[in-house]
DNA sequence: GCGCAATGTATACACTGTCCACAAGACGGT
DNA sequence: ACCGTCTTGTGGACAGTGTATACATTGCGC
């Protein structure tokens, strides 16, 4: 029943083997329902089985612990997006395809933050740290995480001739600004309580206008 | 020096006199530097001058005062919106007219967000409750809050024929959601440390595709 | 002027992150 | 094969938090 019993249990010697990724994968269920306020030092210890302060010797403190747990779901992310990339078929016509490109990228990033809230608010949840944006602990199976995913989705706008060149530059933070943007607002703010088609449809028309807008 | 003891002193009465507006004020301060989760109830009640229980004669809990320090916020840029608004010239062409107070509406978000970053994020932190959406305390003074501010926007823009009334429904979402992802980018996401001009131009850029894409 | 409702206080509990000193075990050099 | 050292986990402690429950003080309406 209770996990923490069984792997409590489960351990009979004084070494637990691999305790940070016993912390980590803790701390990403925490995270999972509860966001990242919920990813907890003490109930991640006790899930693995071990006392609180055995925590210190993998992770400087509990926010370093949550900046791990928020790699895990930039890479989370990432999958679902190469996922949704992956689905796609090329009918021969390059611009139609690198379009939906783009769209899958969008599409993937609004699913990921409707059936994964509590990850993607932990993905996206204050601190920063910009300077470990290029780790590959963020990054799905290809290496790339959701920003370089994104930026090779516009990259290939461009190779089709759909997105004039000189608009290329920093084009990526338009297109994810507005796709957060409606993220944030259909799992938290007043879009919440629409029905499922009225949010597609709100979607649609949201990556409608990233397509004309860029 | 430190105005706990000094409203500590200051108080030689039982009662307080006014202990909700000082903790919402305390609390705001503290939300000014630190975001929603440095507004703690037991610092507001020391800078009040007040032991901690003191608080649950008017808030239920810590969530409840949070709430009414993120009300304050919202009204505090729907405040910013009206200052801006107040700012436009019409030259006569209702068109421009439009178009401008539209993006008035986005660039006082922007910068609010820019210059006040603990609030904003406050104002926009987690809980969501958008049953309370209506509430007048998150109203500027013309009684409107961000949203409907939007609304009005967006309605002048279709009465000046540059909307489609079609695409009038939910176009608030869709504006709010690239205006808003923009300014998480830019106060703690990869925009942080880019130049005030570079910072300028994506704005632009941003709002551009808005009203383009509507 | 008195009694009651409102407001502030005292004490206490469970919970958190984190520090320090210590114990148990893995592991490599002799 | 041993023994010392380095890593990893333990125990106990402390400050800080939100909140419940019981009590004190005071303003206000009759």
């Amino acid at each position: 029943m209770k996990g923490a019993t069984d792997q409590l249990r489960s351990r009979r010697t004084y070494h637990h083997g691999d305790l940070r990724q016993a912390l980590l994968q803790a701390g990403i269920a925490l995270a999972r329902d509860g966001g990242p306020d919920a990813v907890v030092l003490r109930e991640a210890t006790r899930r693995a089985g071990v006392v609180p302060n055995a925590a210190y010797r993998h992770f400087a403190s509990r926010h370093a612990l949550l900046q791990a747990v928020r790699s895990a779901a930039l890479a989370a992310l990432a999958v679902a997006m190469e996922k949704q990339l992956a689905r796609l078929r090329d009918d021969g016509r390059r611009d139609d395809f690198a379009r939906a490109g783009l769209r899958a990228i969008g599409t993937a990033y609004l699913r990921f933050a409707r059936t994964e809230p509590g990850l993607f608010r932990t993905a996206f949840a204050v601190s920063g740290d910009p300077e470990t944006a290029g780790s590959p602990a963020m990054a799905g199976k290809s290496g790339l995480n959701p920003f370089q995913l994104l930026g090779i989705a516009l990259d290939r706008l461009v190779e089709a001739g759909v997105l004039p060149a000189e608009r290329r530059p920093d084009a990526e933070y338009l297109a994810w600004s507005a796709v957060h943007g409606l993220a944030m607002l259909v799992f938290e703010g007043p879009l919440r309580r629409f029905t499922r088609s009225q949010a597609r449809s709100i979607e649609r028309r949201l990556l409608d206008m990233v397509e004309m807008g860029l």
